[in-house]
DNA sequence: TAAGCTGTGTGGTCAGACCACAAGAGTCTG
DNA sequence: CAGACTCTTGTGGTCTGACCACACAGCTTA
């Protein structure tokens, strides 16, 4: 009864050790799998599953061939791996569509709030509302570039793990906002709105006033998805009653 | 060039389809490693790939032998993909604590003026702090059920989302709140604080009060890190510049 | 009837064999 | 000598087949 983890844990937790003992960085690679493989004393497809936890959740890169960009190299992208995540998540209903939708309200309004505090430089944010006003776009791309703008004023505000955040929070519904937006009674009357509420937001931050950033950013995100009616949960769904314990995760 | 896709992300695209499609639901049985293999064309080993990065994001729980409760399980529990996920993410300098905390700050309050206005039961919450109170514990001991305490608002809240990500958050800097204990001059004066400024939360949180129950929160959190002088960043870090395509996920 | 045993199917793991790929070493050619 | 070419080497990606430990279901046996 030793072994208690599994063996891709053990993988899992030598790795993890490294990175907090600074053995392991951004940019380092990996000993390759079958050198792994013999110095853990595992097998190596326990340590290709350990890799591809780590590949899901943003820490590493891989790549066949031979060279310095070959093999796994620690890269530390957060955001991957947290669209993955909570994508899923709503997938399972883990997550209901209308929890995302107000842990956005909370963590955008704070980052308005934020900016307008900070007077941060913008001119990222800015430009992306310029391509998005230059022409008619069909909504997929407009969403797109909707959500680059939000996610650039995450990365304005210098939070690394709200950006990651918002970012895993609105992939995971992307496909209802595009869905959404289908069914309105008119996308360019629509987009109009959403293109000077976006210039508002900005014109709020830039005014060095938390509070109007802060409701001008609530209401975009709220008015959104009130007016595509978004489903709140699966209708046929029962009360949830999956109790269980949780992996031991990595 | 056919076959863009690793044979493990057919797998996961596999089964996410049938997640938002309902022909898989919480509660349900995967189809066997061998059988997932056979139906979908690839190799059991890449099966089992997809089924860890499920198991890791807290989407399926996997048991060995027969019966009804062996095989991988759809569970969606996102606490231990979140914890895992950020936990990682701050090992490899992906996250700085300082991020995370401003992160915590931002939910916590949230959530502490969202239950100020609809005084839930918190029932829960308060017999935590009973137990907290009824004998000296070790530090340890004291953050395991301080962090039951701040998840138990989160959960109280009904917010799945925020309760998730704040268990993540939280489990990620659990290791730098413990070492923090040790450099504290008196823990015992330090927990007494903390148990009075806990119970301050909730008589704020009850007496309906959105904007002190936020201030509350904000001086518990923000104090006790400011006391504990945790790392603002690695300090032998240099720049991060790793820009890389992240790992098109799942 | 009750206790024990065995069959069967599950995930967990390992070993070995290929493949495609990309870089670098070495070779050939102008 | 410089350039283009070829081959070697090492990487991850995948598949196959073989075991193991385990847990339940049903049968066998006392």
């Amino acid at each position: 009864m030793t072994d208690e983890r599994r063996a891709w844990q053990v993988v899992l937790e030598s790795i993890e050790r490294d990175l907090l003992d600074g053995r392991l960085r951004p940019g380092d690679h990996l000993p390759g799998e079958r050198a792994l493989s013999a110095d853990l004393g595992v097998g190596r497809s326990s340590v290709r599953e350990a890799i591809r936890v780590l590949e899901v959740l943003g820490l590493v890169r891989t790549a066949t061939g031979s060279g310095p960009t070959s093999g796994a190299i620690i890269v530390a992208l957060p955001g991957g791996g947290m669209s993955a995540l909570m994508r899923l998540q709503v997938a399972a209903t883990g997550f209901a569509v209308a929890d995302i939708v107000q842990t956005r309200l909370v963590l955008e309004t704070a980052v308005a709030a934020d900016l307008a505090g900070s007077r941060p430089d913008l001119t990222a944010s800015a430009s992306l509302l310029d391509v998005m006003e230059s022409r008619d776009l069909p909504p997929g791309d407009f969403l797109a570039l909707d959500a680059q703008f939000h996610l650039s004023l995450a990365e304005a505000s210098g939070n690394q793990v709200i950006a990651a955040t918002m970012a895993g929070l609105r992939s995971s519904i992307e496909n209802y906002a595009i869905a959404g937006a289908s069914t309105l009674p008119s996308w360019s009357g629509t987009s109009a709105r959403l293109m000077r509420e976006h210039r508002a937001i900005l014109t709020a931050i830039e005014s060095g006033d938390p509070a109007s950033a802060r409701g001008a950013v609530h209401d975009h995100i709220a008015g959104y998805y009130a007016e595509t009616n978004l489903p709140s949960r699966r209708p046929d769904e029962t009360p949830r009653l999956v109790a269980d314990a949780a992996p031991s995760g990595a």
